[in-house]
DNA sequence: TCTATATATACCTTGACGCGTATATGCTCT
DNA sequence: AGAGCATATACGCGTCAAGGTATATATAGA
């Protein structure tokens, strides 16, 4: 459970991240919002604010919880590197006619050289590295 | 194992998806890079396949996988909604005095009335900051 | 056809996670 | 001090997913 991308699997934690997104909240009002028992929103968000999502203070026998930015820039970073795949249509067809021809040509593969040639089929008992 | 989310949780499968990024493999490439076993590797992208991150094409004995967009976005729906969070310090500040307010307010729950059976007092004697 | 290669799938085991219940801790007011 | 509320934690359980090993399927070449 370390990871910020494990946190936010979990569906209960997404729903009180959001609801913590309009202003912070305590225990209770998460529990009645979210209709759940409140040791599991407890639990929650004892893992939230391990992985620095949330942090709390006190008011009174209260704990109010609030949002944290760290982890949701790890996972927005992380995002980033698909963005420009997906945001631009641009890149959607580009990869698409990509696609099409390395179908045919047999694609060239980064790391290999591919000293493919046309009709060469992709014969290559490679070793294994 | 519905959600996208649940879905790029599992450590190796974001890198198989980082992997993608730069161009569509085969399941070999993926393989040797990442260095775990076949059926490993076979299986996460299994799983990326049903869920709609990846998409394969057949090139004689191989697959050749590559990223689809839709998935990514969704993620990146959902993380929408905390960017104006992270990204501005004003709205840290703004949510601090809301904080600040709704602490006398004593919120009311959408649903519930909030019968508050005592007239309000939200009694804070520490208020800890 | 037989063999080597590439990928997928089946079966099993293990460990982690989420939930429910019960209980503990802490705070406030009377 | 005692009662009542708000929250945290401990414990047992069921489930599910990930890994490993073995095997199945498909394709190409001799």
């Amino acid at each position: 459970m370390e990871s910020a991308f494990e946190i936010i699997a979990e569906p209960n934690r997404r729903a009180i991240l959001s609801l913590l997104v309009s202003s912070q909240q305590s225990v209770g009002e998460l529990e009645r919002q979210l209709r759940m028992p409140q040791p599991t929103v407890s639990k929650h968000l004892r893992v939230l604010r391990e992985a620095g999502f949330v942090e709390s203070t006190v008011d009174a026998q209260r704990r109010l919880y609030r949002l944290k930015p760290e982890p949701f820039q790890e996972v927005d970073a992380w995002l980033a590197q698909f963005r420009r795949f997906w945001s631009g249509h641009l890149d959607a067809l580009e990869r698409h006619l990509d696609r099409m021809d390395s179908d045919r040509t047999e694609r060239s593969t980064p790391s290999t050289p591919t000293k493919r040639k046309s009709k060469e089929k992709t014969r290559r008992p490679k070793p294994r590295t």
